[in-house]
DNA sequence: CTAACTACCTTGCATTGTCAAGTACTAAAT
DNA sequence: ATTTAGTACTTGACAATGCAAGGTAGTTAG
């Protein structure tokens, strides 16, 4: 897979996994992989980004199987941003596409 | 806008505008800012990579507007690249488009 | 007890795009 | 004739993001 094309998407995937529920680091990287492939060096920084930014807030618990685990949950700053970055994608990703279709057409 | 989306699409987008006809650096500035936001310091540093990946050929012209003008020409490396990352592009949007849309369905 | 899995974090690096500046040619306005 | 605006290309310092590789540490199964 191209590599490039994640650019600035997977904080918009993180922002849509985080906001149906919370959920912790080792979590993410396994439910954003479904979508692109993501490696744990790209996912930690980024949730200490987005908590600095503040549309993350996180809380430790306990777990069973391992280390404790720290949960991130979105903030209403967070949910804003997600709706904003979501609008971003879908004008970008259409006139993209639209591009491409128009080209394709005119052979 | 959201200058993250663009990195890799640019690529495509600028083998998609050649693969139609033979575009020279400034029309290209002018072609690919339609579909998105675009300096020339990108552009040109692009051209010379995409040229010097063999993607793509180069001939003087001279013009009665102003200095003469580099054209490109897509090669057929080009041309399989293109497709590659057309592909590519595909699979990935869709895939993200199909992600965000799943979570929008639960709420 | 040790290997395997879970869970977290960090550092150095490569790639790509941005900004700002500079060069130079042509044509129209002053 | 000189300035201004538009065309056209180039470069260098910089920022953002993702990756690879490494480290720490708790838990469970063999």
């Amino acid at each position: 897979m191209n590599s490039q094309f994640k650019k600035g998407v997977l904080e918009l995937i993180v922002l849509v996994s985080v906001n149906k529920k919370d959920m912790y680091g080792y979590e993410l990287v396994l439910e954003v992989s479904k979508v692109v492939d993501v490696n744990e060096g790209t996912i930690y920084p980024l949730l200490k980004r987005l908590t600095n930014e503040n549309y993350f807030e996180t809380y430790l618990m306990e777990s069973t199987e391992g280390p404790s685990r720290k949960y991130y949950k979105i903030t209403v700053l967070g949910q804003s941003r997600l709706k904003e970055l979501k609008d971003a994608w879908k004008e970008f990703s259409d006139s993209v596409n639209n591009f491409i279709k128009e080209s394709d057409k005119d052979e």
